[in-house]
Parts: structure tokens; sequence; C-alpha cells
DNA sequence: AATGAATGAGGGTTCATTCAT
DNA sequence: TATGAATGAACCCTCATTCAT
């Protein structure tokens, strides 16, 4: 029996343990959850559906999840937490509010293309338990919130033309929350590609020197539009 | 007798017809639903819900409309007709691309916010039967093309920075297709008023003569965050 | 004002009384609805579908009948009238046992055959009000019962060989009630000789003097089966 | 230890295995629907009936069919099924038409006292889907067909009388799949009896050498009629 | 007499959730 | 840990019936 130990402890962390084993598909399980959610919406999203694209039960889910809330809910936590962590760094950077605004924009599209995201999803409805959803909707409020500060900063520092933060920050967010409903991947458009010609766009609408053009690409993005019908990659040259 | 028939036709047609009052109803309902469904998604809406609100039985719905689908699809066609009449009268005033753009947005933003608009609503899945959503794709690919051909025409006259008119006219979408998630009547913002703001930070992004500075309201925008909280209009200077 | 009378008796009868359209728009409908009832059974048959047919709204046929239930049993009251008068002329004619239930079997399947019949439909379920399932129940033992004598007066006369009289009965109404299922006019069969021809097949299952032969036809009966494919009359020569 | 492997090793498939409880549950609905269907009919049928005989709840029965309308076609394959192998043993006997016929008649009429039959219910109106539809009515075609095949070949080989096959048929069928309207189980016939019986009389009607005399019970058949209002089986004997 | 609107009951179906294995 | 069976609530939809016009 000893032995055994040894065996295993020789293998030292090359194999994961148990613990990491269970991490590691519940981490899989969040992910197909919230790009089921982002494309289709809660109610839409059938937990034998999800069960299905990961090869188990649905049953099996409940032993990772102790509700369909619940997995929204982590998922809610998930992105906010990342939203949150790419904002801190981004006011540590000690750049001005623009710049700022931009990491901060380049770090959430990352999230939002990689469907770590669940933001679209609406929190408005009576879906989420009061508690869960008083503070979800407190997270998130701060995180906006922090955002409208940050181009107030701008506005000061004289990055950021006057304008209105909140109204802003809202046409921002809806913008990037978006992507998931028309964005495909493996197409013309890497993630970071895709990320740093939006936030372009964005920065623009704002910033106090604005680019004389923008980032283009010879192909076309690839989007569930075109996608779908297999219209074919019709290659077009942009001229600046 | 003959009194009480000129009686009748001295209120001419202010005593709405059967079929008039019939439409009014139906209009209401087609309303109703565009509103539920931009807000809380398809599948989230349940019809008994709407008939609720419409003090109403979920069988009278059935009146109006076939099935539930129905009711989508007439919203697609109802919001898809007036883009693409706004659209058209846009092209027709023969100003420069990024004017005509202008005026493709305040019109799109006016129908959204007064929540005629169903644009929301994803098609992608499989909520439509495939005649339907073949239909509505295929009128809806037409709209965002004609957005794209302005971004092109108005990269030609200039008025435009060179950009990727895909990706702009889906980041501009986004933003405007997020509204209704956000806003509610009633606030310091009139409809007009959020119309023209956010047209004004969509063309900055993308126009080569950009202004110094953007419209700004004293009172905080009505959202749906602040105002389900009942957090009262806690008005606020905002400085330049 | 007289004058108008008077121009309504120069027409005697031949304009018919209200009450006249009346109960030929009832008789109608009975009609109809004892075809529907018989092809596709009570509970699938919908009044919206009966009324569409009759070129009325459903609505309408509440001025007829009170209630579907009511339609259905006066169905049942219709057949088992004309069932009952039917019987009573065979028992009058002073023939053999035999030759009675000939005649009887023949009445009846020119009712089932002309659809007025509703016999098909099913009185075991609780359709019909404890009180008219009792009354249309008793109405039909009756009938019944009063055929199974006919069976046993003709094996006491000699006509009809010993047999069981119940199962005998219970054997013809089931090959008699089942004509609907496949039977439909304008083939080459006629209302009449439908009727012969399957009273002979009947009547050579019981008789002391079988047939040497049945009645055969060149064409094949015009059948929904046969019907719907459009398989046109492929006419075949039957040699005895 | 080992003893208990033993001793599940001696019950070998006494105990049944989990695929065997899930066919045998699977087959207890399919008969319990097919005699619902066949009494009632296909509409008049709800599945929350259903269920509650079975001691279910309504939505357990979609463990074992995807739909309603599935269950009525697993009804029709099986006895569709049945009647085939019975008709290709008859063919193969290598008797005259009209003993082949019997054969199949005895042995339609036993499927269908069992109530494993469905045959009964309509295929005619639009309940099952186009591409259901076609395939059963084929099947049953087929076998009404090589019914007719048969007395043509009992005709020729002068077993039967001359006579019309498709009407034959069609008289024959509508009087067997008539039974399970009025037949109930326990009464004085047992379901040989009946199907013998039913059989000689169909038999005798088209049989070239008719018999003297059809068997004759002493009880009276249970029938739906006479169980319901509690008649009490007033044993008669039947003279001849 | 006839209609269109509306209703309430019920039907088939889906789905998140629980539980024994 | 994972499964298949089962449940109960909710959903969309149909339909017989009522009622004002």
């Amino acid at each position: 029996m000893p032995a055994m130990l040894d065996t295993r402890s020789a293998w030292k962390d090359s194999v994961p343990s148990e613990g990491e084993i269970r991490d590691a598909k519940r981490q899989t399980l969040l992910r197909e959850a919230a790009r089921s959610f982002n494309r289709l919406g809660f109610h839409a999203t059938s937990l034998d559906e999800l069960a299905k694209k990961l090869g188990v039960t649905k049953a099996a889910l409940y032993h990772y999840f102790p509700s369909k809330k619940a997995l929204l809910k982590a998922c809610f936590d998930e992105v906010m937490g990342a939203a949150v962590a790419n904002l801190k760094q981004a006011v540590r950077s000690g750049r001005t509010g623009r710049e700022k605004l931009r990491m901060v924009f380049t770090g959430y599209l990352t999230e939002i293309i990689n469907e770590l995201s669940v933001a679209v999803v609406t929190v408005e409805d009576n879906t989420l338990s009061p508690e869960d959803r008083a503070a979800v909707v407190k997270e998130r409020d701060r995180f906006e919130n922090e955002l409208r500060n940050l181009v107030r900063e701008g506005i000061k520092d004289g990055s950021i033309i006057p304008c209105d933060p909140k109204l802003v920050v809202f046409t921002m967010l809806g913008a990037m929350n978006w992507v998931p409903r028309w964005f495909r991947h493996g197409g013309g458009w890497s993630e970071e590609q895709l990320a740093g010609a939006m936030t372009e766009i964005l920065d623009r609408a704002i910033s106090t020197q604005p680019a004389h053009a923008l980032t283009q690409r010879v192909d076309e993005i690839q989007t569930s539009r075109s996608a779908s019908p297999s219209v074919g990659s019709k290659k077009r040259t942009v001229r600046t």
C-alpha cells in the first residue's frame, strides 16, 4: 500500500488530482453555459442541450452546480471578477483617462470574444433570486460607475472630449455586448485583432485626438450572418 | 329618426369603426410583444404575461396572431419596414455618406426607443420557421449591407475616415440595439434627445470632422438599473 | 301593405316559410355533423371546421343546437328513428326471418351510406350526459335485440341456420358500420348497388339456402384508399 | 462475497435486466394506448388518462415515445408486423384460398381481441405526419391487397364462390375491426372461441361448402353493452 | 339570425429538478 | 461520479361555449 502512495507522489502534479479534474470539468461547463446564454439567452438554453454538448447527461451537471440559476450566477461572477481585475489593472496604469478606458475596452472585449462573458444575459427579469440579483446588479453598477469615472477623469485631463459619461458608457458597453450575436471564430479576424479594432472605433468617438483612419482588414469578419448561407469569403481590398 | 342618422354622420370618423378598433388592438399587442421580446427575449416572454398586461386572456391573443412565432415575425416586419423606409429617405437626401448615415442612425434609434423594434431578438436560433427565418435574415442582411454601402460612400466622398465598413456597422448597430436593455422612458432624457445624443457619439467615431464636444445632460438618464431599486433621481451637475 | 300579403299568398308554398328554411338548415347541419362524426370521430370533429363547411361561423351553429353533444344526440335520434322505422316495416312484411333481416340490412346500409347514420361513433365513453347516454343505449339495445329476434325467428322458420344470434348480429353490424371508413361516393358502385351487394354477403353467411355466386362489379369500388393517391379507375373484368 | 456472486448467477436471467424492464414498460404502455385508441379513438384518448392508468405521470410517457403520434405509429407497426407475419404463415400453408383466408381471419381476430391491434384508428385524417401516414397506408394497402388475392385464389381453386374480392375483404375487415367496440373479456366466450366462431361466420359467407350450422354458446357474449348497466348475466339456453 | 370577440378548461410538450441505482 | 427514470410546473395552443352587437 505505501508503495502505491509513493508511486503516486512520484508522478507529482503531472497527474491532475481529483479536485483538479473536477475544477477543470466545472470550468468547461461554465464556458459552455456562458456561450449558450450569450447566444440564445438564458431561457432558450436547455440543460439537456448543454449536457449533450459536453457529452454527459443532464443530471451530471448537478454535481457541479446546484441549479441552472446558480450556473448563471457563476457566469456573472466569473465575468465580473475578470472585468474588475482588468479594470483595476487599468486604473493602476497611471495613464490618462482615455488610455485607461482603452485598456478596459480591450480587456472586456477579449473576455467577451472568448465567451467567458455572460454580460449579455439580462438580469432585469426575475430569473435570479432577489439576493443573487441584488449582488449581481450591485457589482455591475459598480463596474459601470467606474467606467463613468474613467470618462470623467479623461474629460478632466483633456484626453476625452466633454460628453455625458453615462450615455457614453452605455453606448460602448452595448457595442461590445453585442459582439457574441454576430462574431464567429475562425474568420479573417483573430480575437486580438477584433478587440483592437473595435477599441479603436469606440475610442475615436470620444478621444480629443482622433486618428485619421481605423484598422481595416482585407478579409471580411466571419459572422453568423455570412456563415450560415455559406456566402463564401469575397475578398475585397479596402483602400485608405 | 333622420336626426339620429345625421347625428351619427356628424360624428363622422371620430367614432372608430370595428375594423379600426381591431387594428388598434392588434397594434397595441404588437407593441407590447415587441417591448417584451426586446427586454426579456423571445423565450422568456410568456403569452400569459403578455395577455395579463393587456387585460385579456391568453386565448384572446389568438384572434390577432395565429401563433407566438407569428407575433415575432410581425415584429420583424414592422421594424424592417420602418427601417427600410427610413433608409430610403436618407439615401434620397443627396448628402454625404456620413450625413446619410447620421439620418439612418437617428431614425433607427427613434424606432428602437419607441420599442417598435424587435431587432434585438435573435434570429439565429431555430425559433422561426425556416421560411420566415430566411425572409427575415434576407431583409436584415440587405439593410446591413446598405449601411455598409453608406459607410463606403462616406469614405469615398471624404466625409468618413477609412475604416472597415462591416465592423463599423456591427459596432453601431450593437450600441443601438442595446438601448432597450437600459433605457426607460420618463427620465431626464426625451426620446428625441437620446436619439440625437447617441447619433452624435456614433457619428464622431468615424467622422472626418469630429466635434469638440458631445451633448451632455444635467439629469441622469433614466435607466432600468437606477429605476428598479427606486434610487430616486439624484440630480447631479456634470461639469465639463 | 295588404298587397304584399297577397303577393306572398300568391306564391303559396313555393316560397318556403321561415320555419321551413330553418328546418332545412338544421337538417343540413345534422348531415354534415354526422358525416364528420362518422369519419373522424366525435372528438376529432371541431365545430369550427363544421361551420366552415357550411359557410357560417361557429357561433351560428348554436342557433340550431344548444351544444355539440346535443348535435351528437340528434344524430343518434335521427338514425335510430330511421332504423326503427325500417325495422318495423320489415317486421310487418310477413316474410321469413331471413328475408326480414335482409330488408333491415339493406335499409340500414342505405342510411349509413348516405351518412345519415352516426352509429359509428362510440357511446361508450363519457361523451354524452348520463341521461342522454342511457336513452341512446336503451334505444340501440332495443334495436339490436330486435335484430337478434329476427335471427331467432329465422332459425325457427328454417330460413337461417343454427347460430349464436348475438354474435351474428354484432358481426353484421360491424361490417356495416365500418362502411363510412372506406366508401366514397362517385365510384363505380352506386349507393343502391353497394347496399344490395353487401346485404348479399351478410345474408349468405347465415342463409340455409346460400347462393352460388355473389354480385360482382367490373369497376372497383371507389374507396378513400384508392382515391387519395389518384389511382384512376383501372377497369378490370372479373371472370366468374 | 463469492457466495453472493454465485447466488446472483444462480438467479440467471430470472431477474430482468434494466433493458428488459424498460422494454416491458414500453410494451405495457403500447398495449394500453392501443386499447384506448381502439375504444375511444385517437383524439379522445388523453395522455393524462393513459398515464393515470399506468400509474405514472404524463411526462413519464415521453421517456418511451417522443410524441403521441409516435405512439400511434408504433401501434400501427406492431399490428401490421403481426398481421403480415400471420398472413405469410397462411400463404405458406399450401391449402386452398379459402382455408388460407380462414387462417388469416383467425389470426387477425386474435390480435384484435387481445387489443394489440389498433387497426381501428383512422389513418384518413391528418393525424399522422405525411411520411408516417404514407408508410402506414402503404403497408395496410399491401395487406388488404394480399387478402384480396387470397379471395381470388379461392375463387380460382373453387373453394370460394365468385364474388367481388374488394367488397368482400372490406366487409370482413369491418366486422373484425368492430370487435373492440363491443367485446369485453371475462364473459362466457374465451378469446379463442370468439376468434373461431367469428371466423366461421365470415367464412360461411363465401365458402362453396357452407356448413349447416354455426358455433353457438349457451352463455351470452360479454359485451360492453350488457356489462355497463350491470344487467347481470341472464343465462339463456339457445335452442336450435 | 349571425357575427367577432373573449373565455376557461384542457391537451400535448418541454424542462429544471430529484432520486435510486 | 454519473445515469435513467420520474415528476410537476409551465408553456403554447385548441376548442366548446358565451355574449354584446
